[in-house]
DNA sequence: ATTCGCCTACGAATTATTTCGTAATTCACG
DNA sequence: CGTGAATTACGAAATAATTCGTAGGCGAAT
């Protein structure tokens, strides 16, 4: 039916995300104590409950209410999510542009030589796919 | 002292940032007309007359009201403001790793043989300045 | 069974952003 | 001058995000 376009997640439902993706599925109790230990103050308990309930009605997570503690877990990928939100930074801020984000990513900051080399694979990769037209999946010319 | 740092600008004030950068000075007419053009919809005169009045007071903006209708220009640089909100931007969605941004920048999207060699000629810079530490500061010879 | 502690639900205050209406001002023109 | 068009200032509504207090329920331990 209606499927809604994920609704872009706010920054803390973004770092509940985090927690979620990074240690699977957890209680309120659990994921307070996350956010507690990131940032440098406490989180209210019910604050961090209430955040989760609003990101079950908008379909972020889904929660298994089985046991009397509701243990919450994601309902959007990592990549998808981070995707989606990529997109909408790079228009808002680079008009558009990825290429410019990426200068701006690797020119304004130090980038170890390791990173570096990841990065030079990558483009390898992708100019090897770029002039082998694939033959299982090209509905793109 | 009474240096606040940049205050990280909105979706609105970065439109009109863009706005500025582009064209230059201008009066809220002006940017309201380039608003109103880019978008789909009109966009109330005085709605842009309180964005460009709120910018002016966080510093995002300065003003010339020598005339009756004053002209605004844009009183942050382009890329250190991308820089800033990149930075934040980095940080909430890929944990602080620039890395991931970039491989999920040139990886879910596609990317013309171009820009890859853009990004190339931006790594080689890189590497030659990695392994050449100071140049400048001990030219003694 | 009574109490204590943890849990959920929910309402509400606070702050920020975006939007626009209205009033007052100014300028140009007849 | 007096009228009209355009402009600025300001208040305020609408929406969203974040925060937390309080009430009520359930289960375990005494």
């Amino acid at each position: 039916m209606s499927k809604a376009p994920l609704p872009k997640p706010t920054d803390s439902e973004l770092e509940i995300l985090h927690v979620l993706w990074q240690h699977g599925p957890a209680t309120v109790r659990a994921i307070n104590d996350h956010l507690s230990q990131r940032r440098q103050a406490e989180v209210g308990y019910t604050t961090t409950l209430k955040i989760l309930q609003l990101m079950l009605e908008k379909g972020l997570v889904r929660r298994d209410d089985a046991d009397r503690s509701h243990v919450y877990r994601a309902a959007v990928r990592e990549q998808e999510t981070q995707g989606l939100l990529l997109d909408k930074f790079v228009d808002a801020t680079f008009g558009g542009s990825a290429l410019k984000l990426v200068m701006q990513a690797l020119g304004s900051r130090q980038t170890s030589a390791d990173e570096l080399a990841q990065i030079r694979r990558l483009l390898n990769d992708i100019e090897i796919q770029n002039s082998t037209p694939n033959a299982e999946d090209d509905d793109r010319a």
